[in-house]
RNA sequence: UGGGGCGUCGCCAAGCGGUAAGGCAUCGGACUCUGACUCCGAUAUUCCUAGGUUCGAAUCCUAGCGCCCCAGCCA
């Protein structure tokens, strides 16, 4: 219960602002995330998760956490057990508030009695093909059943014998007697019950007889006292239906709520299409780092921070937008900026020999973990007479503004000394670059007299004997639809017959000789670095071994330089 | 030609009759032993269009236009 109602934030806690004034709920403030346990939950869901548990917090309120589970054919445990590894990982709490729709099934199957005794429910053997003709269309109104004014008592018998398993599947379904001119479609005798002989995960055999989302939803949202039952626009023509069960039951009546759901550019977001790729192999799994499922930003190195604050920024409205990735890159960035320790590797290697280095020595450097948070410590690094350096790092006729190495060129090597390039050599057969041969100023070492030159370039280095082999794992968008410059084309491709046809054959590659500099030799599953000038890390939270590390790319550092090559 | 929604900067999004917040992106510049970070500065005389009401409109009215959703015994 709050007094001082919050500045609002969106249009939604602008209603429960609202409702506090009016005193609709009692000052209560109490929502549900009711996920239906057939797939792995994805972005979209966590703004959702965000929201509602969100309100629920910031109102001093509850939510719940209630799997939708009435639809046996297509929902199973491997779901909702990852659905509440999502919801937990995400940051959020249900305590003791965890519910199942199968918990009311019974509830569900005297209410539904309730209606059929008030008249407002029946019967109907029409066929699936035959419903849908008589139910009309968008411009024409349906005309009723020919079951539709049986009698209470016949329509009682029906419906307990349909429960008792007497017809097959699909012979009869419950309808709801509304009005079938009504122009919304939902109105026109939606059904309430289907037969359908399917293994609950959760109540086993003892119902053939399942109810639909229209008529189960509501009366949990209101067995739970519910006060804001969120839901998606697609959802709005439904509204009237889920208030006229509750007003026919005469029960609690929570008031349903409907937002924009979350589209992201350069990926897909909904299950069917995900449960594609992960079927037909695109991905090799909902967990692929590559899919925009919370397990998969998790495998990728996303942190739960930064998908909170993520939700938090794209706002909760009701129109259709689709919401730059950028975005959410830049909300990693920001929060493992903070929290992600350096370190360097090299992950395309070219050979660098410090000509006038003594040939056995090794030296410890000193670096800063994170020069953002000093707290964060110091680590030892290894300097020798050979290392390696990125490809990239080294370019033979270099273009205006190429402040890396080059043959006469200067550059600093991070926490190290500053290199003079003098010569290299080259497979005069494919043109690649084999090693470059430098000589590097003694006193120029970090700290030493002549450090402080100013020199325009630093490079990240490892030390090649010292160095640890392993696979970084780089990423690129699932499509490869620039919907920034061409919208229109995005989403005819992502909408086509076959979405996959935009599938980015880039989207991951793999890189098996990186070289890493010592320290990472303990890195665990899971733990992120930001990789000196190349971007943040994370160790493969399934195929990482101390023996062979993985890393997976989160996502690259700003780079201005790759930006202004390109344009 | 039915019903329900939505239209404010490239992408999100505030605004609710008093003279266009903020974020991302973009473009300049400063700083830099990460071409990162940070910092400074720029960026809608205009709110889908056209009329109208008003001293005053993105906000109110009218008429259009555009986009999304609905004809599962899915959710």
């Amino acid at each position: 219960m709050t007094t001082n109602p919050l500045q609002p934030t969106n249009f939604i806690q602008a209603i429960i602002n609202e409702d506090y004034k009016s005193n609709k709920y009692g000052g209560r403030v109490h929502t549900r995330f009711p996920p239906e346990p057939n797939g792995y939950l994805h972005i979209g869901h966590a703004k959702s998760i965000c929201l509602n548990f969100g309100l629920a917090a910031e109102n001093q309120g509850l939510c719940n956490l209630r799997f939708d589970d009435t639809n046996p054919a297509k929902e199973e445990v491997e779901y909702v057990d990852s659905i509440q590894a999502d919801v937990r990982w995400l940051g959020f709490s249900w305590d003791d508030r965890l519910f199942y729709a199968s918990d009311y099934f019974d509830q569900f199957y005297h209410y539904a009695t309730q209606l059929i005794r008030a008249g407002k429910a029946y019967v109907c053997d029409l066929t699936a093909q035959q419903m849908r003709e008589y139910r009309g269309t968008l411009t024409e109104p349906g005309k009723d059943s020919p079951y539709r004014n049986r009698s209470i008592e016949e329509n009682l018998d029906l419906f307990e014998r349909m429960k008792n398993g007497e017809f097959p599947d699909g012979s009869r379904v419950l309808r709801a007697k509304i009005d079938m001119a009504s122009p919304n479609m939902t109105m026109r005798d939606p059904a309430l019950y289907r037969i359908l002989r399917a293994h609950h995960q959760r109540t086993g055999d003892k119902w053939c007889i399942y109810p639909m989302y229209d008529y189960a939803h509501p009366i949990s949202d209101s067995i739970e006292g519910i006060t804001h039952s969120i839901c998606t626009l697609e959802f709005e023509d439904h509204r009237p239906l889920y208030d006229w069960v509750l007003e026919a039951l005469q029960i609690y009546r929570p008031q349903q709520i409907e937002f924009a759901r979350l589209n992201l550019t350069n990926t897909v977001m909904s299950k069917r299409k995900l449960r594609e790729l992960v079927e037909q192999g695109f991905v090799s799994g909902w967990d692929d780092p590559r899919m925009p499922t919370i397990s998969g930003l998790r495998r990728r190195g996303y942190t739960p921070e930064a998908i909170r604050d993520f939700c938090e920024r794209i706002g909760v409205a009701k129109s259709n937008s689709t919401v730059d990735v950028g975005l959410l890159e830049h909300c990693i960035r920001e929060d493992l900026n903070l929290r992600a320790p350096r370190a360097m590797a090299v992950l395309n290697p070219l050979k660098v020999i410090i000509d006038n280095y003594p040939a056995d020595q090794v030296e410890e450097l000193t670096a800063e973990n994170n020069p953002e948070k000093p707290e964060m410590g110091t680590r030892i690094i290894p300097f020798s007479r050979e290392l390696f350096i990125e490809k990239d790092d080294f370019c033979e006729n270099p273009p205006k503004k190429f402040f890396r190495l080059a043959p006469g060129q200067e550059v600093r090597l991070k926490h190290a000394y500053i290199i003079k390039c003098e010569s290299f050599v080259k497979d005069e057969q494919t043109g690649e670059i084999l090693e470059v041969h430098c000589t590097y100023d003694e006193g120029s070492k970090t700290g030493g007299p002549t450090s402080a030159r100013k020199i325009k370039g630093t490079l990240h280095w490892v030390s090649a004997p010292h160095a640890i082999q392993a696979e970084v794992r780089l990423y690129d968008y699932l499509l490869a639809t620039d919907s920034q410059s061409n919208p229109e084309d995005a989403i005819e491709t992502e909408e086509a017959n076959d979405f996959k046809d935009a599938f980015n054959p880039k989207s991951l590659e793999r890189l098996a000789n990186c070289m890493l500099e010592p320290s990472l030799q303990n890195a665990a599953c899971g733990s992120r670095y930001q990789f000196l000038r190349l971007g943040y890390f994370c160790a493969d939270l399934i195929d990482s071994t101390a023996g062979s590390l993985v890393f997976n790319r989160v996502v690259g550092l700003r780079d201005s330089w790759a930006k202004a090559q390109k344009g």
